[in-house]
DNA sequence: TATTGATCATAT
DNA sequence: ATATGATCAATA
């Protein structure tokens, strides 16, 4: 097993190593089976790394280094190093649990310091031939915190208000809502615009491929 | 073809 | 049921 890095340099100096690797050749070192494709493994590519990088394993509610304060997030990539995909960031509860201020979201928290690593994504790809990117790590700027508090206390506020109906992934310029479950049926209890409870599909906070676009290729 | 809405796997 | 890790695939 790899040990945790202790310290900041250690990790961007591991993360740097995996830069121009494969995963194929990752997975071997690390007894993982490379799958050719994700369908059925869509979180693989980011077990791998948590393994290859010695994060904190599990489903814990704790970035994966919990002592540099750093999460880790993979993000598939086209030719050209830009993100094909949204990225996940946690959920967006409608219970009226959401917090109340930007300054006191998991959103918030979740995005003070994240390692980037780009993977190549494309779907013509075979998995263990796919290559490792260049690492980033990435702690929000002012103006990029200003535009993810924007997009989040305008979503916080529908969800406050309990107007699920207005909802919707076309919402948000960096900070989306979208469905987050594992199969269309999922409900979760949500209160709506009258206090009634009732039940909704569950919802999560993703990152637009536009906005973590600029973060992969700063300038 | 970019995006939204839907979905897949595992651990606790 | 909720957290972790995300990508799939239908549609606009």
């Amino acid at each position: 097993m790899t040990q945790p890095p202790a310290t900041e340099a250690e990790l961007l100096h591991r993360a740097a190593a995996l830069a121009g690797r494969t995963l194929g050749e990752l997975a071997q070192e690390l007894h993982f089976q490379a799958p050719p494709d994700l369908r059925g493994h869509k979180g693989w590519v980011g077990h791998l790394l948590e393994a290859a990088l010695g994060a904190s394993a599990g489903s814990k509610a704790e970035p994966d280094f919990p002592h540099l304060g750093v999460e880790l997030k993979s993000v598939p990539v086209d030719a050209s190093g830009v993100p094909i995909e949204s990225t996940w960031v946690t959920v967006a509860p409608l219970d009226g649990t959401l917090e109340r201020t930007w300054e006191a979201s998991h959103v918030r928290a979740k995005l003070a310091a994240v390692l980037w690593v780009p993977v190549q994504g494309s779907r013509d790809l075979l998995v263990p031939l796919r290559k490792i990117g260049t690492p980033v790590l990435w702690r929000p700027n002012a103006e990029q915190e200003a535009l993810l508090r924007e997009d989040w206390e305008f979503h916080a506020e529908v969800i406050g208000l309990g107007e699920l109906w207005q909802l919707d992934a076309r919402k948000g310029e960096a900070l989306q809502v979208r469905p987050k479950g594992a199969r269309g049926s999922d409900r979760v209890w949500a209160t709506d615009s009258d206090g009634e409870r009732v039940a909704d599909t569950p919802r999560g906070f993703y990152l637009r491929r536009s906005f973590t676009r600029t973060l992969l290729a700063p300038g």
